[in-house]
DNA sequence: CTGCAAATGTTATAATGTTGCAAACTTTGC
DNA sequence: GCAAAGTTTGCAACATTATAACATTTGCAG
């Protein structure tokens, strides 16, 4: 069994969850970083949904258990997960998703299902060389790389059905 | 002289604007698709400038001309642009940009410069068959891709001034 | 325990994008 | 030509996403 499974197939999400919470702890531990509540509360909302969490989607959850948060301390949380490699931006969606390997600053690869909405992200280092030679093969220097595909996931693709 | 001159190389913008018209009267022609007064105008606002620009700065120019245009007005000119393949949405910047090799539906890579903002529409068609191989690789049947890359351009590299 | 820096709260507002319906314009069939 | 049908535009309101500015609280070092 693979430690980290697909978001389509069929896994324990709960222990997927608090293994990603114990990563981020540990990665915050060794930068000194403060995960504090709401941050690792935040990480954990969007950790809980495969899918990516909108910004006002985490204020909503915020709000139905009493935390009655406004757009900035969200967008702030965000900010810093962002920072430490813990949950990445999705330009297309203007959503939140966690980051599987978390840890090094880094974009990375995104497979966005249109049909479910599950993203996965994918470590692909040929494709990012691939697209760092083509980039400099015209002069540029790349520096941070928005790679997003959607389509259907392998789920999908034979049923057209929700999820 | 190669007809279209890399944006960040001084070049006739002039004549590279009216070449875009041009080209999108004829594929609007071909496909019985009506390139209106406004549609043309509002492709014409976005050539002129080879930095993206936003729905919002499209708007203030067509207001300052004196077309008291309205957010619907101009987001469906670019819908219409958009799917006849004569501009691009850059989703990490929210604004659109004329697209040099228009005529087909397609989704082009993008060299976006950080320090001066000009854009690159590349056309990297090793980079795209190594982005969808590496997708089918999961199981995924990619469908559009988003691939955005933000850096430096080889005129901002010696010397980061501003354009 | 005091003072500083970091984090959060709070209010307001900016920036981006959409819905829904009415009016104007274009095309088409006759 | 002319009316019906379809397309495009005008317009008002609104929805969503994100930030600014400043006050308050919290955590921690000395």
């Amino acid at each position: 069994m693979p430690e980290r499974a697909l978001p389509y197939r069929p896994h324990n999400h709960d222990a997927c969850v608090s293994h990603a919470l114990a990563d981020a702890r540990t990665i915050c531990r060794q930068q000194n970083a403060r995960l504090t509540a709401i941050r690792e509360r935040v990480l954990e909302l969007i950790w809980q949904s495969h899918k990516p969490l909108g910004a006002y989607d985490i204020l909503a959850r915020l709000g139905e258990e009493g935390h009655n948060a406004a757009p900035p301390t969200v967008y702030r949380a965000l900010d810093f997960l962002q920072q430490y490699g813990l949950v990445h931006r999705i330009a297309s969606l203007n959503a939140f998703i966690g980051c599987p390997h978390a840890g090094e600053h880094h974009r990375g690869t995104f497979l966005i299902c249109r049909q479910c909405g599950n993203v996965l992200e994918l470590d692909a280092p040929t494709v990012s060389e691939s697209i760092e030679a083509a980039a400099r093969a015209e002069g540029f220097r790349p520096d941070d790389i928005t790679l997003e595909i959607s389509g259907l996931c392998p789920r999908c693709q034979g049923a057209e059905v929700h999820d």
